[in-house]
RNA sequence: GCCGCGUUGGUCAAGGGGUUAAGACGCCUCCCUUUCACGGAGGAAUCACGGGUUCGAAUCCCGUACGUGGUACCA
């Protein structure tokens, strides 16, 4: 096994948006065989064909692809242990389920939904509220264990729906080493008998998940703590099957919670942040749920604050590119324990990022929330000179639009309060020579303006303050924004003209 | 109910027998800036509880509580 080429799976089933959890668990498969050299494969795990949902498979792939982790092999990317998606793969299974019955690991059952549904009613007691289909009532059921092998053949003979068993030995100890959570044991007589099989000749999670490993000769797998209770289920297929010396070292991720139990898209719709990596549009329900991409997200920002809900390099480093993340990943530093999403620190990583990336690594996707918002960018090299000035103050992409729209479009409301308690016919007086000045200067640049500004709040007797705030408001429309002079250097001569009288005229109405 | 997993400030967390129990987010105060931010300096706030073991426990052991996941012909 050492010598074997790492390679991991990422296997979501395509019913819906891709969840934070789901990003997190694809980040750290990504990050553990990027940094061993390995394989990423992304499988798609679309054996229940009731809840297929049209369009969510190609929906995982846009979101990969937006947080930059792409898979080696996908049934998008292609590869040789195709195919790639379990529906494509029925007539696989089959064989390894009649092989686990041929050798008395497991069994077919002919009970109907109903006949289940009555066991389970009959069953229940405030002691046992969920009886299980296992070792107590499996001698009691419709199966091939309880009725004769000519009557069994008969039926399957005749086509009987009836779906495959596995039989869960009786008090076994089933335990394995979790990359995280170290050895963890099981009674095997407290875990029901799984279907492996369905009645469409569809494996479940179960069998489709040990196969599908091992046929895609799968060394280490990751996936979220709900799977921890199943595991016996696999360990035993897989002893069964392949032999435990093949079967992949396992990892179960903790996982992600909201702000009560684990984190749902409900709780984004509650607290308003988003849970998807993007947009979702579920047309089914005709209801769109917002992604982190929308929400104005970078992607480096995206994949860092994942990466760190639930890892840490030891050291005080928050900040991690990528490639760093490749290097300094470890799957012995991550947490066992599940970890609260915080959005206020969520917003902070992509605060960050938006200081540390240059202003080309988003300016296109700014700009097109401009365009969205009816604001034509016509000079580029502008554009991206105002972002870089306002960018220490944007927490997410979408706060630029705030933050940087007046350069672009004159203020049609002005703060008032702010000006209006302390207005004075001085400094009317004072605004009104300043335009001429402005109008007549030749150098128009932040330093010039700023000399003529102050050395004329120095003739009219009005210190240069009391005057700041004002010209701020006429040029932004509020308390906020870079330096006003920088602001009138880029806004150009006759904006800042055209600015500075038109509010006169609504400060002085 | 049963089974599994977990438990360090409000949140993310370092630390794994002896520490003033790091750091970050958020919150508060101050400095910088006559805007808002950025930046800087401070502050409040923590080892779930009970028993052991030990000279000494946040750290090891056992209980309890709480949280969380599973208990489907869903993944």
């Amino acid at each position: 096994m050492a010598d074997k080429k790492v390679r991991v799976r990422f296997a979501p089933s395509p019913t819906g948006g891709l969840h934070l959890g789901g990003v997190r668990t694809v980040l750290y498969n990504y990050l553990f065989a990027k940094q061993l050299g390995g394989d990423f494969i992304v499988r798609i795990e679309d054996t229940d064909q009731t809840r297929f949902v049209e369009g969510a498979e190609a929906y995982i792939f846009k979101c990969l692809e937006w947080c930059g982790l792409l898979p080696d092999e996908s049934p998008v990317h292609g590869g040789q242990y195709g195919p790639y998606r379990q529906s494509e793969r029925k007539v696989l299974y089959k064989k390894y389920a009649e092989e686990l019955v041929a050798n008395g690991y497991a069994y077919y059952a002919f009970d109907t939904p109903e006949e289940l549904g009555k066991m389970r009613n009959d069953l229940k007691t405030d002691e046992n509220p969920s009886p299980q289909y296992d070792g107590n009532v499996r001698m009691k059921m419709r199966n091939s264990l309880t009725i004769a092998a000519a009557e069994t053949d008969r039926l399957l003979k005749e086509g009987t729906l009836h779906v495959v068993r596995i039989k869960m030995p009786d008090h076994e100890t089933i335990s394995f080493t979790d990359m995280i959570h170290q050895e963890v044991s099981f009674d095997s007589s407290v875990v029901d008998d799984k279907v492996l099989l369905k009645a469409d000749g569809m494996p479940t999670y179960h069998l489709a998940v040990v196969v599908d490993d091992y046929l895609m000769k799968i060394t280490h797998a990751f996936r979220g703590e709900e799977w921890l209770s199943s595991a016996p289920v696999h360990i035993l297929l897989w002893k069964y099957l392949f032999g435990l010396e093949n079967m992949p070292q396992w990892a179960h991720l903790p996982l992600i919670m909201g702000p009560s139990g684990k984190l749902s898209k409900r709780d984004g719709a509650k607290y308003g942040f988003p849970v998807f990596a993007m947009n979702w549009n579920d047309k089914s329900k005709n209801e769109l749920t917002e992604g982190f991409k929308e929400r104005g997200f970078l992607p480096e920002a995206f994949i860092n604050l994942l990466a760190v809900l639930g890892w840490n390099d030891g050291t005080e480093q928050e900040i991690f590119s990528l490639d760093e993340l490749i290097e300094k990943f470890s799957i012995d530093r991550v947490h066992k324990a599940g970890a609260k999403f915080d959005f206020e620190k969520a917003k902070w990583f992509n605060q960050e990022w938006i200081k540390k990336l240059g202003v080309e690594n988003y300016g296109l996707r700014v700009k097109e929330y401009f365009i969205s918002r009816g604001i034509e960018i016509t000079d580029d090299a502008y554009f991206n000179k105002v972002l870089e000035l306002v960018k220490d103050r944007c927490i997410l992409l979408t706060d630029f639009y705030e933050q940087a729209g007046y350069f672009f479009v004159a203020a049609s409301q002005w703060d008032t309060e702010a000006v209006k308690p302390k207005w004075t016919d001085g400094k009317t007086a004072f605004f009104n020579e300043f335009c001429g000045q402005l109008n007549a200067l030749a150098d128009w640049d932040t330093s010039s303006i700023e000399t003529i500004f102050k050395e004329l709040a120095a003739t009219h007797a009005i210190k240069p303050g009391e005057l700041q705030l004002p010209m701020r408001i006429m040029l932004v429309g509020g308390k906020f924004g870079p330096a006003v002079f920088e602001i009138a250097s880029l806004i150009g001569k006759e904006e800042t003209v055209a600015r500075i009288k038109k509010a006169l005229t609504i400060f002085n109405a």
